[in-house]
DNA sequence: TCGTTGTTGTTAAATAATTGCCATATTAAG
DNA sequence: CTTAATATGGCAATTATTTAACAACAACGA
């Protein structure tokens, strides 16, 4: 179906802090933690923690607390690293550069499997081991390739095309940082990056602040 | 008008997205346009978009709607976009880059004025109209220039120690872009963006829609 | 073994956010 | 001028989220 357990997207939306937290605590070797030391460390309250862990199980132990590495796991299994994902990215400017440098993803099971642009100038260029391709190429890649994420880093104007071709080529799953929004089925799932929004919103704090 | 305090940041996040809407319909030259016309384009209760404004003022009038012009100038205003704000750039990789060439943002007030990277090979280079400069010249260059924002786009272990040296020189505001959470002053306002967490979150999403 | 301390998972209470409702004001039309 | 249709702003009701409280159980030391 559409949406997850029903469990929120505010829940979700902290798991993967949860799992930058503990991924330094296994690199620093601590073997337990509890969910009071976590909170001082992440500043949130232990209640929040438990409660958000419970909604996936009961991870931990009374009197002894969390096993990092194993908590670590399985919070990666509930974001689905468990299994590689093959990531494709539209748009081959400087934002999409920098993503497919971003080392941390590919440590995390997104392979990057390919990256189309629709610039004369810029297909055939190479970016670490990927050539970009035209994206006229791009529907029969879809036919051809597994794809479970596609990264939407092009104009805004040609976004929504973009967008249709991928829904119509049966992508379910797009990483969006153009600046509108998408509509797509149900079954899509899109995650916006609003990158001018978020600026906005430190905008406004800032000048709220020195009121 | 009255600048209210307290108004949560679910409100201050929805405001840039009223904000392009808003500015979409100005620039199809739609004059007015009630909250339930709205509502319908933007997918949101019009209830939600007309306590949301009230917190900042009654900016509508009963039986004609928004004006669209005004109303947008309203909400740039309290997003502080109606000053300039002075912006660098910590980081002159793929995603500095990226943003420094965004058009969108000079369209809002954003003045990007300097770009530093601590990488010898890169300093000296050309983004748009303006030239590297070697981290090292930070200091100095808080000093005799005033800054509103910094953009922090460098690798995770840097991020720190740059963002206490924009906290000494008096920076109070940092967009952040490295995967840490930076612990900084409670008058220093951080906007985060963790890319990561993006993709994780949107992992899970699609994950969970494919049981 | 037994008691003390620590810590979870869970339920209940408190807060926060969203939505529904409507009195009242404005516009538009006849 | 009068009336019907429209649409806000504010408040009340509802729903969602966060925090607090605690019973139950594990660990550990004596």
């Amino acid at each position: 179906m559409v949406q997850g357990k029903g469990i929120s997207q505010a829940v979700i939306g902290r798991l993967p802090r949860y799992y930058r937290y503990l991924n330094t605590l296994c690199n620093a070797g601590t073997e337990r933690i509890s969910s009071q030391e976590l909170s001082k460390l992440m500043h949130v309250t232990a209640s929040q923690i438990r409660q958000d862990l419970n909604h996936f199980g009961g991870f931990g132990q009374q009197g002894y607390g969390y096993n990092v590495a194993y908590l670590k796991e399985e919070i990666a299994k509930i974001l689905g690293m468990d299994t590689t994902k093959h990531v494709i990215v539209i748009g081959a400017g400087n934002l999409g550069k920098a993503l497919l440098n971003y080392p941390n993803f590919s440590k995390n099971g997104f392979s990057f499997t390919g990256v189309f642009d629709s610039d004369p100038a810029k297909v055939g260029k190479s970016i670490g081991t990927l050539t970009v391709e035209d994206v006229k190429e791009l529907p029969q890649y879809l036919k051809e390739h597994q794809v479970d994420i596609a990264v939407l880093t092009v104009p805004r104007e040609g976004a929504e095309a973009n967008a249709r071709l991928l829904v119509e080529s049966g992508v379910k799953a797009i990483w969006n940082f153009a600046h509108v929004d998408l509509e797509v089925p149900a079954d899509v799932q899109v995650e916006n990056v609003h990158l001018a929004d978020s600026l906005m919103k430190l905008s406004y704090n800032y000048s709220a602040a020195r009121k």
